[in-house]
DNA sequence: CCCGGAACTCATCAGGTGTTGAACTCAACG
DNA sequence: CGTTGAGTTCAACACCTGATGAGTTCCGGG
């Protein structure tokens, strides 16, 4: 009988099952779950820690698990991050959420989709993934091919934009967003952290609008300026 | 005579001073510009690998050095972090830099500045600001306060923004910033981050102007509509 | 009923970490 | 010359890390 509530979000420290079995060794009776609650645990830590500061036993006592049993599933830590890192991100969503509807809303739609996922259950995958991505090289450079391959190359056609200007422009957009996702949930600076939502959408909607279907004639002015 | 290798680390780029004398302990010989090399090596590394990333011993043999000595010099590691942030951080130039002139044309005065600072020799100690600050949670921390005691409170009088308004404003021209800062110089994700500089003025530059001066009486309306 | 394999734990390895205290070398001063 | 003190290194401590392999317990199918 398993009366304990899921480990999802939450952190429960300790193994609470068996305070009959004291730390028996072996099989758990039961449904096995516990691959879903270690990948609970890693999201949990890597959000807190990033991929460095997040330890394996700390992930594994998190789960109520001992560490090698992180091992038998998931083989490395790098698999495990990817594992974890896996679930919640589903881009492609998003971007349809974005290519149907007025192309001349698209900004305070696409500001509006972000801060919902963030600050849903979501979030926490999220934070793990942009402590993760900066803090060092190797995660970067994932995070780098991910953007590039998951993002722009479908991004560009689906908003309609021409191969020309369509890079930059996503990438402007996104940018600005990571921007505000890095100050408002993980860097945490005030009065950004705790405004409503609705706050930023007014604010930064205008701009995204404007570095996806506005006019940019001046930014390719410059480009050819310099480029000369 | 110690001509056995060293019991460790194996090899150590060594002190490119010295070809003649094999190794030999205590006082090093000539100038005593030690402290600065080890700045020097631990800014490279926090740059690299973050605060977690970058170890001592690293930084140490980068600087051609015996970790205790950094020690010696700065204590623990949390204190060669904080010397070592010191010195190319100078938020009041900046600010400065910005109040005086147009304000009309501050955001892409901003923009500008923002990155030749990133451009120039003082953008290694960004990059590693930004890794170390959003690896952990206390680095983090200390970023959060950096940014509102030496940014927020400086910014705000000097643009010469009412109290109600203004720290939403300077925050969200800088978390703006911040983005095209992550994007560019520490994920690298193309085209923002070999694109001429001129260009990221133009396009951005706008939007930051709307941000610190430009009128936002749609974002207050969303602010009222939200509290109430 | 029994047996193969999945779930799970224990003990341990090899290596890296920040940090410390003592020892050594050199330059400067008297 | 001798002493002093800063610069520098050595060796070690205590701890934590990811990973491995052997062993234990349980479930499900034959």
């Amino acid at each position: 009988m398993r009366d304990v509530a899921l480990p999802g979000a939450g952190q429960w420290p300790y193994a609470q099952r068996g305070f009959l079995m004291a730390r028996r060794t072996g099989r758990r009776p039961g449904n096995p779950d516990t691959r879903e609650a270690i990948l609970a645990a890693a999201r949990g830590a890597f959000a807190d820690k990033g991929y460095d500061g997040a330890s394996i036993r700390a992930i594994a006592t998190g789960a109520g698990v001992d560490p090698a049993l992180v091992h038998h599933y998931f083989g490395t830590k790098d698999k495990l991050f990817l594992a974890a890192m896996q679930a919640p991100m589903d881009p492609a969503e998003m971007i349809d959420a974005l290519a149907d509807g007025d192309r001349e809303q698209a900004g305070p739609r696409f500001v509006r989709l972000f801060l919902q996922i963030w600050d849903g259950p979501g979030g926490a995958a999220g934070v793990a993934l942009l402590r993760s991505a900066v803090g060092t090289e190797w995660t970067a450079k994932l995070f780098r091919e991910f953007v590039v391959t998951q993002i722009l190359r479908r991004a560009v056609p689906k908003l309609g934009l021409d191969d020309e200007q369509g890079p930059l422009r996503v990438t402007l957009a996104a940018s600005h967003m990571v921007g505000i996702a890095l100050a408002r949930y993980v860097i945490k600076v005030e009065p950004l952290a705790s405004v409503p939502s609705e706050v930023i959408v007014a604010a930064v909607g205008p701009s995204v609008q404007r570095y996806l279907t506005g006019d940019l004639s001046d930014v390719f002015d410059a480009q050819v300026a310099a480029g000369s």
